[in-house]
DNA sequence: TGGTCGATTCCATTGAAAGGAATAACTCAT
DNA sequence: ATGAGTTATTCCTTTCAATGGAATCGACCA
């Protein structure tokens, strides 16, 4: 009886309308929602006025919808991810003030970096990043900086799959890509020409939390004729060094208590930051385990 | 039979649940859930494993949920508010590297103050507001600039209202009130000393959008016992007409097109970045004007 | 080892959600 | 004006996703 959604749970569907959005269309009509979404008209417009009604969509004057601002309220109450961006953007502030071109802070979501914060320039070169875009792991600078300190598992998951490529320059082969990492990881830092647009340089120096764990890439983009990039890395470095004493200021005091019982507080820090083996399902469950 | 949630929408359990989290607890358990949002565990239960397998809830190791970055994600998508906190940014940081004080963008969402973005200094007074948190029109000087300056209905609103209290300084007299916003439109900028506390002195100028629309306010938070704000006030109102011009910048070339044509972007821009009747539900609905 | 508390699973019941179809509203043609 | 085409809204019956009480599991502590 072609009844397509049939069965389907609400919050599938809910999140079938939200993720209709993206950045290319901002706003959409009801029956762009409908085609994009695959789901009927009628079920679509139900949908549509319930998220309404609960700020989540917003409403043009023209009938068209967009994402609205209350999904961004209760995303502010993200602790993790977000209370990091909030602690480092003092920093992410020195080091634009320095180097005056891109500044932004990534993290590993899934198997993408996710970037938290940029500070752009208005002179700067072009930058494909966005705040609240994603980017693949091995086309950028950043990228590599938490590939280099993610789990084996996660390498290993990396290398094994089949790189995205968006210049010649971006690295593909997985050898390659393995010699890098040890580079990353020897040299404490990343930088790639051209990996995303060859005009582009990005440069990347891990952010260490509690545990030894590296929790966050920071980075500049600068024009790939930019000749010196020491200079660079050492500020970035600083300003990494102080994202790092800055967390520990604040998740200590929060704790506190003794020794032994610290750990489980730097637990959900670690975890909740990087957190990567969460998402098992798009992984595609390589073995049973359980 | 003390069925208490039979027959209410799954979407507004799912908020209930969301919105169980705030600033003070980021992170609950499935007990404190259950309790906040008033629902049997186990239909929290269910409801936070469906939100998690979503991304919209994190699970700690310690088996506490709290809101996850998935959510941010669909809110960077929200052109509105979130494309001006953008286009504003270079701005802010231009205010707050002279006045190196709190440094805030708020508009206007219900009856009250949405703050897009803070930039802090660590040396400044305390400061109550949060991004993504909301104070009350009345008590801080950019609530009184966008109260100044919104739909005569909304003001009466507001005005007939109870007014809420955080010091003896905050306005909640309505003749006061009237008062003051006749004066902060009048004068261009509102400065408030201790409405929210007594060490802190707020002073806001208005962002004006095409359509003679104010669509934001942009504000600082420096120590009461600051003497001459008028210095600070030009800085703000420099700011403020950059922004403007941003904002202009930006959406002509969307649309370009003839004078004819512009009315639409621009009713969509001033009506989505100060969306205020487009929430009739919690106003009421006074009366029947259409 | 038994008791308390939190999390999880089970499952019979049921009303919220689905979506086809009819209707309304809004363009643009001619 | 008129009518064809497109998009949005309302109606209404069917039905399965969601509910939540109860049972079970598991962790922690005394």
């Amino acid at each position: 009886m072609a009844l397509a959604s049939r069965g389907v749970p609400v919050l599938d569907r809910l999140m079938q309308v939200l993720e209709a959005f993206d950045l290319n269309s901002p706003s959409l009509t009801l029956t762009q929602i409908s085609q994009r979404a695959h789901m009927p008209m009628a079920t679509v417009h139900r949908l549509t006025a319930d998220l309404e009604e609960h700020g989540l969509l917003e409403r043009l004057p023209d009938r068209s919808y967009r994402i609205g601002v209350r999904l961004w309220e209760l995303a502010c109450l993200a602790p993790g991810a977000l209370g990091l961006r909030e602690l480092a953007m003092p920093h992410l502030q020195d080091v634009h003030a320095t180097i005056r071109q891109h500044t932004q802070l990534g993290i590993l979501q899934d198997r993408e970096v996710l970037f938290l914060e940029r500070l752009s320039a208005p002179d700067a070169v072009i930058n494909m990043t966005l705040v609240g875009g994603r980017v693949p792991l091995n086309a950028s600078s950043s990228g590599l900086v938490l590939l280099a300190h993610a789990s084996p598992a996660l390498q290993e998951e990396v290398l094994t799959s089949s790189l995205p490529r968006f210049t010649d320059r971006t690295i593909t082969a997985a050898p390659e890509l393995r010699r890098v990492l040890a580079s990353v990881r020897q040299e404490g830092y990343a930088a790639g020409v051209g990996y995303v647009n060859l005009e582009a340089t990005g440069i990347a120096v891990p952010v260490w939390g509690p545990n030894e764990v590296v929790i966050a890439a920071l980075g500049v983009v600068v024009p790939s004729t930019t000749q010196r990039l020491q200079p660079i890395v050492s500020v970035l470095q600083s300003a990494a060094a102080n994202i790092s004493k800055a967390l520990r200021a604040t998740h200590l005091p929060a704790g506190h208590a003794g020794a032994d019982d610290g750990g489980r507080y730097r637990g959900m820090i670690s975890a909740s930051l990087g957190s990567l083996e969460l998402s098992g399902k798009d992984t595609g469950a390589p073995s049973g385990s359980g």
